[in-house]
DNA sequence: CATTAAATGTTAACATTGTCAACATAAAAC
DNA sequence: GTTTTATGTTGACAATGTTAACATTTAATG
């Protein structure tokens, strides 16, 4: 049952490697934040020597893209089942969807930095490379939203790519000035993003 | 006229290391980004050993922390004066806060950073703690412009500081995905950043 | 099966960097 | 003029990412 105990003695060969530096990494950036880790702690967690990295990796920086990766997968892993509700209204779908973000952020501070902040950059498409807004993922599912909100008249018929990008940039702006200490206001944090969502979707109806 | 020139072939003692730190590392920052720069290579700049530092700042973090200051002050100086010209509406000077806060992160992106990321955190008063929001400078005197849009009915009577913490955040994350490049469309950061503030007006409106 | 090649892991060593301790020199105080 | 304080220097150290050279296990090949 136990991963942990099914594990040889130390054979000089670890087996899983490449997967457990993956999650433990994500594990330690999770808990300790990017700037902490350090490839000698992390392989010594693993039982291997610090070098055996770059057996699978060329370097930090590409082990922490791999990271990045997993990150985004499992936001878009989030997302994506909130916009295919078709059950309920666009705000309220884009209400769940700020939400979850938010959420994900609040919980996960140090992965949704390495996400989305400046240091490491992991290429993926761009809000303005979308195509086919029914079958997009994560956050490209949003202007498929508000695309719908548009044909349905909740949404104001203007270009989609400059709403969704107004949208996220609120509520990331929101995310990233509490995850980073700027908004101390811990008991109004409720009011603010209830009032931000209102705003937006005010805003976004025309 | 050039002090450059006016430096003795360096004497032991070098004059004005304090401040030609601050000023050095604050333009090495700016050039270079927070990550790029040593303590080695910004003593070796002012032709000075490379602990001298510690003669004037207890630690690398403390010396940042300076920079941070004078980001902060060079931003106020920026903030003041559009609030306090009066003779333009409300949301005339909203527009203008916006597009100055926009243009300061976007003309030094990795200032921005320091400023409002969370790697280093200099202690300054939060939004909460506004009393007097008519002699409030920068981000602050934000409080008293939504205060003065309340008193004359544009702005819709809510907590300002609700208010003040969604509008900041939009920007800010606006600023923040653009400087991080995580918005590509070049081409539209424009209409987005205009679509932003009209929505935002909008909503504060009520 | 035997041999070779590829994959994976280890140890030793290096350059970079922030920092401290001990010492040196200049300026200020008395 | 002597002492104290402020300021600057050199040498050393620990932490860290990385490379080179070597070891071992697994896979491929005949």
């Amino acid at each position: 049952m136990n991963n942990e105990s099914a594990k040889k003695l130390s054979p000089y060969h670890h087996g899983n490697l490449k997967e457990e530096l993956l999650q433990t990494a994500t594990d330690m950036i999770d808990k300790e934040g990017i700037d902490s880790i350090t490839l000698r702690d992390l392989t010594q967690r693993l039982g291997t020597s610090r070098t055996a990295v770059y057996r699978h990796f060329a370097s930090k920086e590409a082990l922490i893209l791999g990271v990045i990766e997993r990150g985004y997968e499992q936001l878009d892993l989030m997302f994506t089942p909130i916009f295919q509700e078709s059950t309920k209204s666009v705000a309220q779908r884009f209400n769940a969807m700020a939400r979850a973000y938010l959420d994900f952020a609040i919980e996960h501070p140090n992965i949704y930095r390495l996400l989305f902040g400046d240091k490491y950059h992991k290429e993926r498409e761009e809000l303005c490379d979308y195509k086919d807004e029914s079958q997009a993922t994560g956050l490209y599912a949003l202007i498929g939203l508000l695309v719908e909100g548009q044909e349905e008249g909740s949404i104001a018929p203007v270009n989609p790519m400059v709403q969704a990008a107004m949208a996220w940039a609120s509520i990331h702006g929101l995310a990233s000035l509490l995850i980073d200490g700027h908004l101390m206001m811990s008991d109004n944090i409720e009011a603010i993003y209830e009032y931000s969502i209102d705003a937006l979707l005010k805003g976004l109806k025309g």
